[in-house]
DNA sequence: ATGTTATATAACATACTCGTTAAATGATGA
DNA sequence: TCATCATTTAACGAGTATGTTATATAACAT
């Protein structure tokens, strides 16, 4: 349901990633939404569904136009993911690393 | 050469996210590293190039072994992306935040 | 009802992913 | 050299992804 298979697929593409771009600035019809593109409408919709399967964004309609808007948790899922792994790019994991590599280097 | 549509497809599977998790602790050879999947060593491998390819991992031939270690910066700049989210799941926790800081608490 | 607009679905082509097994490469060591 | 171990590459198949165009659906307006 809010796999993070689904998520980090549905980001690895760059029309998509625009689209959540878009909607950080707020909610957007799927018309809205297509128009900077050069791709065709359908495909829009489909990346719209993948999004959405992914959890990343909610779709509603509103009439005739369907209102999307993001939604939070798969990024923050995300998100936590990659915290873990922040200690190899922290200054101090960077002192931490060099004390590692000196003391690999030694014994070979 | 760090490309997030690499970094993030490289991200979406469980078994070279559980290779990362694995390098996090230290780094390994490929024969470790394929060592607790039930899939093929040559499938391994490729997942190796993928995670290299994607800038996630480097390998270094050690005699017969092919050593590899975890680079940080492609999963800094996922994160730094996914940042740029953190105020859409942050702003429910700063209204709280706002609300306790009124009600004069000063736990923490 | 009919036409228009907004969006989704169907059908299709192409390309990529991820697994397999078999063969090739590279390093070690008798 | 020959055998062996570690790893990659090749060849293949099944499934998935992404684009297209054509068609269908849904809501709105007349």
């Amino acid at each position: 349901m809010m796999n993070l298979d689904h998520t980090f697929a549905a980001l690895a593409d760059p029309t998509r990633r625009a689209i959540l771009a878009r909607l950080a600035l707020g909610e957007a019809t799927a018309g809205e939404l297509a128009s900077p593109f050069a791709i065709s409408q359908p495909a829009i919709s489909r990346h719209l569904k993948v999004l959405e399967d992914a959890s990343l964004i909610a779709r509603i309609r509103d009439g005739q136009h369907m209102r999307c808007r993001l939604l939070p948790e798969a990024l923050k899922s995300a998100n936590d993911w990659l915290a873990f792994y922040s200690r190899f790019w922290s200054e101090s994991f960077d002192r931490l690393d060099e004390h590692l590599k000196q003391e690999g280097s030694d014994d070979e």
